[in-house]
DNA sequence: GTCTATACTTGGATAGAC
DNA sequence: GTCTATCCAAGTATAGAC
């Protein structure tokens, strides 16, 4: 699969319009993903939110598709490092979780899980889509099992759940909750969802860390 | 929304022609959003797997989100049967469980959930799409509901969590991990979750049955 | 009442203008 | 190198044939 369209062209010298359309139309595409899905995501519908000729579509990305997944990898970069920095600091399981949550609340309002769950649902209808969207969820799983390992790779409950198969449920869980969310435009069920997950973590952290004796008591 | 189409026509004396395209076109729907997707689903590929004129969607169903919604009543009575003559027969968390993974292993190979996740995914696309699907997947929290209510209705888990916020969680993993496996064609993941679920429930239901004393040594 | 042929709209992609 | 005008395929919907 050879990029088509000016890929040699990266640099910011000669002309400057190039990059700025390009940046463009990802945002467009970004936009029309949240707001109109995949199968609203064409060419015309994009380019006129980015007020430019959808033949540019294909000049600089050569299909939709592939400006799809620019403008997924646009999204993933932007919120992975996001996640990063917030889940780091996060040391316990219960912190783990506030943290899970602030982000979850974050992306369901800006719509950034949206774009990743349209691209899945449409890879379906695109050949060769769906490696390609699969390639791109991955670092989201390793992130979902480091930050997994990180918060209770210690405690008695990693060693009944690998973290790789924990991590699948988990980024599974994010994009149903996305799906169910978006749909009725309610995600009041998916927050208290975290409120009660957090209060899962701190009791078991409890458990935990306090000696035997006390954890008797049903 | 008046129905549009022959709609007073379903006693089957008259022609029978008429209830045979009907059904020959949600069949053909369903098969057509399991390969190809909401995007993939329209009326003319549609009508192609049916084997008659596109233009048939039209008067029987009046539109295409019609016969998607058709589509989606078909598999969602067709499965919540299924599921609810399984689930009686659990009586256990244990068997829960496994009553759960032997339907999700049916679901995945069949692609019966594809048909809700995309048609879910393309809601945003198609005005006044969403509320009609909103209301057909209620069906099934509330079966997700009842059946945590009667596996765990008086662990001290029930008290931590409401069964309806549960019930929404699972319904969300239910779909996330439909999601990722037909993006991958991989349903080992998937299946391994259920795995370590039912190692968990049998643990649980373990710790709520023996005597507190039992329960100490970590 | 059932279905087909046709009208019109939108989408993907490119040849060629600037 | 950047962008626009244009082409053709596919989509929805309906007027009218049987």
């Amino acid at each position: 699969m050879a990029k088509s369209g000016p890929a040699s062209t990266l640099r910011t010298g000669s002309t400057a319009g190039s990059a700025a359309t390009r940046q463009a139309l990802v945002d467009a595409a970004i936009e029309a993903l949240k707001a109109d899905g995949f199968s609203g995501a064409s060419a015309r519908a994009i380019a006129g939110r980015a007020g430019c000729n959808q033949g540019l579509v294909f000049y600089h990305f050569g299909s939709v598709a592939n400006l799809l997944l620019a403008a997924l990898d646009a999204v993933s970069a932007d919120r992975l490092e996001r996640y990063q920095a917030s889940v780091e600091a996060a040391a316990s399981p219960t912190e783990l979780v506030d943290a899970a949550a602030a982000i979850f609340r974050e992306d369901l309002e800006a719509g950034y899980v949206t774009v990743l769950v349209e691209l899945i649902a449409g890879a379906t209808a695109t050949p060769g889509l769906g490696p390609e969207v699969a390639a791109r969820i991955e670092p989201w799983k390793q992130f979902a099992r480091d930050a997994l390992d990180a918060a209770l790779g210690d405690s008695p409950l990693a060693s009944l759940v690998p973290s790789g198969d924990a991590a699948h449920g988990v980024v599974a869980l994010y994009l149903g909750l996305e799906l169910l969310s978006h749909l009725d435009g309610d995600r009041a069920p998916a927050l208290a969802l975290f409120d009660h997950a957090r209060q899962l973590a701190t009791l078991l952290q409890a458990v935990g860390t306090l000696p035997p004796a006390t954890q008797a008591p049903a």
